[in-house]
DNA sequence: AGGGAAATGACCCTTTAAGTCCGTTGACTT
DNA sequence: AAGTCAACGGACTTAAAGGGTCATTTCCCT
């Protein structure tokens, strides 16, 4: 599984711990709603600074957001 | 400090530990050369696949780069 | 210290892809 | 039936990726 894919998975489970809704965390991150879809089925190459409001949004810190067992090698 | 500039500076400090010049780093990740300065100077909005790229090149894991106090908060 | 080479930085431009916005559809819920 | 949610498509705008060139800094080596 390539790395788009691997953040889109952890973006779509930290998003349901929060039981938010795709478009509710596209609004909370402001960035469209129907990005987030394609984010979370791994077809968009996100950029840095995307990649940060979601991970904003979704109330970790980027240090926690990568510690998760798809990112350890 | 924006996180473009918090992922250069650590791109920098991981470079220089591997006693790597930037071109080095940029071949090895296969980007440009200009494009590893601009990265480390925080000019650059940079894509998951390229990061990815760069993190693989300093021999680390996505987690270990991101478990760094600059991203802790 | 001074000269030369290597490494880095800055600018500019083109091509490619990121990110937005419109809509539609199917599944599930109430 | 009406509403929410997720997935998908197409068209569009904007910015990332890549590459050229030259200026500047760093760092060796006599």
């Amino acid at each position: 599984m390539d790395i788009k894919n691997k953040v889109g998975q952890r973006i779509k489970a930290l998003r349901k711990e929060l039981e938010l809704s795709q478009e509710a965390l596209a609004l909370k991150a402001e960035v469209d709603r129907t990005y987030v879809t394609d984010v979370e089925n791994g077809r968009r190459n996100v950029s840095l600074v995307i990649l940060e409001r979601l991970i904003k949004a979704l109330e970790v810190s980027i240090t926690e957001f990568f510690n998760s067992k798809e990112f350890r090698k």
